[in-house]
RNA sequence: GCCCCAGUGGUGGAAUGGUAGACGCGGCAGACUCAAAAUCUGUUGCCGCAAGGCGUGCUGGUUCAAGUCCGGCCUGGGGCACCA
C-alpha cells in the first residue's frame, strides 16, 4: 500500500508555487479584491501552535478566495519592537536588533514549511528603519492635526532599578527583578487624543456587521459612554468640589463624598495632614493596573472637611479620600450612595456611614425596604428623597439635573470610561518619538527632513533607567527652532502604535509616504482579519482609532480598518506534574492504560487539566516537530478539524495521528482508483449508485463552500469525511462520477491541505496546478431531493416520523401524521386540540 | 472588583426556535493476516429483554415546540489601558 511522502511532496509543491509566483499579488487587477490578514506575530523566535492555527485559517480563506477568482492580498510581517528583546538583551548581553532579526529569520523559515500562500515580497518588520521612519512622519502629522498632546501621567516606578515597569513586570506590587515595592510616579508624557473619536468609535461599531457581537459589546463597554451630571459641592473650607455622577436621582441617599488619592485637593490637604499623606503614600504602592486597584480592600481616610448637600446646605457630608475612586474617570471625585452602589456600600459598612435606600422596587413598601449586604441597583420608585418621592429613576435624574442646572451649579454631561492613549514608553527598543526639548523654544517636532530619528547602533543596558536617556551622544541634539543645544525626547512609542496601521502599509510596503493612497484605496478595508480574542479591545480599538485619524487627515478613505473580524481560540494541551509538583514536558512521558509515566520507568506522572500551551507549564508542542513527522498538511488539517475555530482546541498526539491517516486515505483514493476516464469526461450513466454518488459530491460542494464562506472549518472538514466515505462505498458507481467525486474532494480540501491536493490532482491526470484551478460549482439539480422525512410530535414528544413528497400540502401531512400508529396510541382516543404543521420539518399535535 | 464569552454521549463536536448527538476519535463485533500493524465492513447517548422512559452545567420562566430565547446561580476561560 502506497504511503504519502509528505516531506518530499511538500518541498516539491512549495517550490512549484514559488517558481510560478502564484501568491505574488499584482498591483493592478480588474478582478474583485480580497484582503486576508492574520495578526502579525511578535518575533519570539519560534512558531507556536497558536500561530499555526491562526495562519492556517487565514491561508484557507486566502486560497479559497483565490480559487473563487478574487485578487487576493495575503501578506506577512513582524511586530518587532517590544519588551522581550530588551529582556534578552539584558539577560544574554545581545543586541536587541540582532536578536530580533535572527528570530525573524528562524520564524520565517518555519512559516515557509507551513505552505502558506503569502506574498513574501511585501514582508516588513516594524523595527525596520523604513517602517518606523514612516511612523514618525505619521506621529508628526497627528501632532500637527492636534491629535497629540503632552500631559502628566503615572507610571510604575521601581525605586531600586530606577526604572519604569510595565504592568507585567509588577508582581504582587513588587518589581520583578529588584523585588522592591513599586511606587507610582508622575512623568510628563505624550497622549493620543483617542477620546476625541469616542462617539465615532462607538457609532462605528454598529457598521461592523461581520465582527463577533461579543467583541463589539466589549468595545462598547470599554468606551463606556454614560450620560450624567457634573455638579459642585460647597466645601467647609470655602472651596468648590466638582463631582460626576450617572445617578443624580440618588442624591438624597448620599452619605459621603470621596476623592481619588490622586485628586489635587487630596494632595493639597496631605501637605498639612500627615496621616492623610501616609494613606495616599500607601495607595501609591498599588500598581497602575486597574484590576489591582479595584480588587484592593476598600479603604478611606476622613479629611475632616464636609460638603454641603446641594439641596440642603445644613446637611453636611464627610469628605473622604478613598482608594477605589479613579482619578481617570469623571472628575476623580464622587458622592457615595451606599444603598445603590456596591462599592459605596462596602465602604460605608466599613466606616459606619449611613445607608439610606432612596430607590425602592415598585411592589415593595418603602417603609419596610432595607439594604443589607447587597446594593439595590434595579428600577423602582424614589423614596426618602423629599421632592423626588414617588418619581421613577428616570424622572428623578431629570428633576435633579434640571434643578442643579437652574441653580448654576450643575451641568448635564456625557462621560466616557475611555481614556486618552498614553503612548510614551521609557524603553530603548521602540520607535523613537521625533520630538526635541529645547530650554528656550520648548517642545519642538523634528523637521521631516531630519527624519528618521534612528535608534543608536548599540544600546547600553548597563545603566539605571532608560538606556536612550543615558546615551548622551544620542540624546544630545540641536533645536530646530533656535539652533541651540537641545535634547531629544528619549521615550519611544507604545508598540500598539506599530500595529495600528501596518495593515495599511502592507498595501504598498515601500511607499515613500506612510500610506500610498491609491494602493490603500484599492485594498482597504481588510476583508477578513483573523487573530486571538485577547486582542478584542486594545489592539482592535487602537487600529480603529488610527484608521479614523488617518481618514481625517486624508491618508486613507475608509473609517474602519477591518470589515470582517474573526477571533480564534487558543491551543491547549494536557499538563503533567511529577510527585514533587514540578511540571513535566509531554516528551518526557509515555502513556500506559490511560496513565502517564516517565519514559521507561514506573514513575507515575499526574495528568492535569488541558491548558493553553505555555513554557511555564511545559506543555508546549512545537509545530516544527509535527511538520517533521507528518508534514504541514497534517497539522493544518488538525487545526481545522473537529473544534470550532473560535473555541479553544486541545492538541493531542492521537488526533495528529488520525489526521495523518486521513491524509493517506485521500492519497490512496486518488492514486489507487481504477477505471477512471480521462479528465473532463462528462457523467452519462444514470444508475442509482451513480446518482447517489453524484448527489453526495454536489451536496459536499455546496456545503463546503457555504461553511468556508462562514469560517466553519470544522463543519467543512466533516463534509469532506462524508464525501470520502461516499466515494469509498461507491465502487458500483460510474467511473466518471467517481472521478467527479474525487476531484471534488481534492478541490474542496485544497485550501486546507494544499500540498496533498496538488499531489492528488496530478495523480488524477491534470497538468495545471490546483492553485491555478477554479473553485468547483455545484449543480442545484443534484442537491435537491424530492421527498422529506418529517418528525411527528404529540405534545412536544417525538412519536414517529413520516416521509412525504417535498412541499406536500399541510392537510395531507396532517392526515398522514394522525394516521400513524404511534400517534394513535399516544392520543389514547383523545381528539387533537391543535395541529401545527411546519412545512418539510415537523408536525406537532397538541392533545 | 468590573466587562465579555463558553459549558451537549466515554471523547472533539453537529444542530435557520422544529427529529438532539451529523462527522471524527475511542469501544465492541467481523473481514483480511501464520500473527500483528495498517486497511476495510457493521455497530455504538444512558437505563430497559421489550414496550417505553431519561437526557444539552444547575435552577426557574416564555412557547404548540427550547441545546437554541429570558431571569437567577455554578464552573471554566479572555480582557482591564506599560505582555503582545
Amino acid at each position: 500500500m502506497a504511503r504519502y511522502n509528505a516531506k518530499e511532496s511538500e518541498r516539491h509543491w512549495q517550490r512549484e508555487w514559488d517558481a510560478r509566483e502564484l501568491f505574488k499579488t499584482p498591483v493592478h487587477s480588474d478582478r474583485p479584491k480580497a484582503y486576508v490578514l492574520e495578526m502579525f506575530p511578535y518575533p519570539s523566535g519560534r512558531i507556536h501552535m497558536g500561530h499555526a492555527r491562526n495562519y492556517t485559517m487565514g491561508d484557507v480563506i486566502a486560497r479559497f478566495r483565490r480559487a473563487q477568482g478574487y485578487n487576493v492580498l495575503h501578506p506577512m510581517g513582524w511586530d518587532a519592537f517590544g519588551l522581550p528583546a530588551e529582556n534578552a538583551a539584558r539577560d544574554k548581553g545581545v543586541n536587541p536588533r540582532d536578536w530580533t532579526y535572527e528570530n525573524i529569520a528562524a520564524m520565517k523559515a518555519e512559516l515557509k514549511l507551513m505552505g502558506l500562500s503569502i506574498d513574501w515580497s511585501r514582508e516588513f518588520a516594524t523595527c525596520d528603519p523604513e517602517y518606523y521612519h514612516q511612523q514618525q512622519k505619521l506621529f508628526l502629522k497627528f501632532y500637527e492635526a492636534g491629535f497629540v498632546y503632552r500631559s502628566e501621567a503615572d507610571v510604575n516606578w521601581d525605586p531600586v532599578d530606577m526604572t519604569v515597569l510595565a504592568n507585567e513586570q509588577v508582581i504582587d506590587g513588587k518589581g520583578w527583578r529588584s523585588g522592591a515595592p513599586v511606587e507610582r510616579r508622575k512623568l510628563s508624557q505624550w497622549f493620543f487624543k483617542i477620546t476625541q473619536f469616542a462617539d465615532e468609535l462607538l457609532a462605528g461599531l454598529d457598521t461592523l456587521d461581520r465582527w463577533p457581537e461579543k467583541v463589539r459589546t466589549m468595545q462598547r463597554n470599554w468606551i463606556g459612554r454614560s450620560e450624567g451630571l457634573r455638579f459642585q459641592f460647597a466645601l467647609s473650607n470655602d472651596t468648590k468640589l466638582d463631582v460626576f455622577t450617572t445617578r443624580p436621582d440618588t442624591l438624597f441617599g448620599a452619605s459621603f463624598v470621596a476623592l481619588s488619592p490622586e485628586h489635587p485637593l487630596a494632595l493639597e490637604l496631605a501637605l498639612k495632614d500627615d496621616k492623610l499623606a501616609t494613606f495616599i503614600e500607601e495607595c501609591r504602592h498599588v500598581g497602575t493596573a486597574e484590576a489591582d486597584i479595584e480588587k484592593a480592600e476598600k479603604k478611606g481616610h476622613d479629611t475632616g472637611l464636609t460638603a454641603a448637600h446641594p439641596f440642603d446646605p445644613s446637611w453636611k457630608l464627610p469628605v473622604m479620600v478613598a482608594n477605589f475612586v479613579l482619578m481617570g474617570y469623571g472628575t476623580g471625585a464622587i458622592f457615595g450612595c451606599p444603598a445603590h452602589d456596591q462599592r459605596d456600600l462596602d465602604f460605608a459598612r466599613k466606616y459606619e456611614l449611613p445607608v439610606t435606600p432612596v430607590v425602592v422596587p415598585s411592589d415593595v413598601d418603602p417603609k419596610t425596604f432595607t439594604v443589607g449586604k447587597e446594593a439595590y441597583t434595579g428600577p423602582g420608585k424614589l423614596a426618602n428623597s423629599r421632592f423626588l418621592d414617588g418619581m421613577t429613576v428616570e424622572q428623578g435624574k431629570a428633576e435633579v439635573a434640571a434643578r442643579l442646572e437652574k441653580d448654576g451649579i450643575g451641568e448635564r454631561t456625557v462621560n466616557y470610561r475611555l481614556r486618552d492613549w498614553l503612548v510614551s514608553r521609557q524603553r530603548p527598543w521602540g520607535c523613537p518619538i521625533p520630538m526635541i526639548h529645547c530650554p528656550t523654544c520648548g517642545v519642538m517636532p523634528v523637521p521631516e527632513s531630519a527624519l528618521p530619528v534612528l535608534l543608536p547602533e548599540r544600546i547600553n543596558f548597563n545603566v539605571k533607567g532608560n538606556p536612550l536617556d543615558a546615551d548622551l551622544d544620542w540624546k544630545t541634539s540641536v533645536c530646530p527652532g533656535c539652533g541651540e543645544a537641545a535634547v531629544r525626547d528619549t521615550d519611544t512609542l507604545d508598540t500598539f502604535a506599530d500595529s495600528s496601521w501596518y495593515f495599511a502599509r502592507f498595501t504598498n510596503p515601500h511607499a515613500t509616504e506612510p500610506v500610498d493612497k491609491d494602493a490603500a484605496d484599492y485594498w482597504l478595508p481588510v476583508d477578513q482579519y483573523i487573530g486571538g480574542i485577547e486582542h478584542a479591545i486594545l489592539h482592535l480599538l487602537y487600529a480603529r482609532y488610527f484608521t479614523r485619524a488617518m481618514c481625517k487627515l486624508g491618508l486613507v478613505s475608509v473609517p474602519e480598518p477591518f470589515a470582517g473580524l474573526f477571533t480564534q481560540g487558543m491551543v491547549c494541551h494536557e499538563t503533567y506534574k511529577d510527585s514533587k509538583g514540578d511540571w513535566v514536558t509531554p516528551d518526557e512521558i509515555e502513556k500506559r492504560d490511560g496513565k502517564a509515566f516517565l519514559i521507561g520507568t514506573d514513575t507515575e506522572i499526574a495528568i492535569g487539566a488541558s491548558e493553553k500551551m505555555s513554557k511555564s507549564k511545559k506543555n508546549v508542542i512545537a509545530p516544527e516537530t509535527i511538520i517533521a513527522e507528518y508534514g504541514a498538511d497534517t497539522i493544518r488539517w488538525f487545526m481545522l478539524s473537529d473544534t470550532p475555530p473560535e473555541r479553544d482546541i486541545e492538541w493531542t498526539d492521537a488526533g495528529a495521528e488520525d489526521c495523518w491517516r486521513f491524509v493517506n486515505r485521500i492519497y490512496r483514493l486518488c492514486t489507487e482508483s481504477e477505471g477512471l476516464p480521462a479528465p473532463g469526461t462528462p457523467v452519462t450513466a444514470t444508475d442509482e449508485a451513480t446518482k447517489t454518488l453524484r448527489q453526495a459530491s454536489h451536496k459536499a460542494i455546496a456545503a463546503v463552500t457555504d461553511h468556508l464562506e462562514h469560517l466553519r472549518f470544522n463543519s467543512a472538514v466533516a463534509q469532506l469525511y462524508t464525501l470520502a466515505n461516499a466515494v469509498g462505498a461507491a465502487d458500483k458507481a460510474d467511473g466518471a462520477a467517481r472521478r467527479e467525486a474525487l476531484e471534488a474532494i481534492v478541490l474542496l480540501s485544497a485550501p486546507m491541505m494544499p500540498h496533498l491536493a496538488e499531489e492528488c490532482w496530478k495523480a488524477l491526470g491534470h497538468s495545471k496546478l490546483v492553485a491555478e484551478t477554479s473553485w468547483p460549482q455545484h449543480d442545484p439539480g443534484l442537491t435537491a431531493s424530492d421527498s422529506v422525512t418529517l418528525a411527528i410530535q404529540v405534545n412536544g414528544k417525538r412519536r414517529g416520523e413520516i416521509t412525504m413528497p417535498k412541499d406536500a400540502e399541510a392537510a395531507l401531512v396532517q392526515a398522514a401524521a394522525l394516521a400513524e400508529d404511534a400517534v394513535i396510541r399516544a392520543l389514547e382516543g383523545k381528539a387533537p386540540k391543535k395541529v401545527i404543521v411546519v412545512p418539510n420539518r415537523i408536525v406537532n399535535i397538541v392533545a
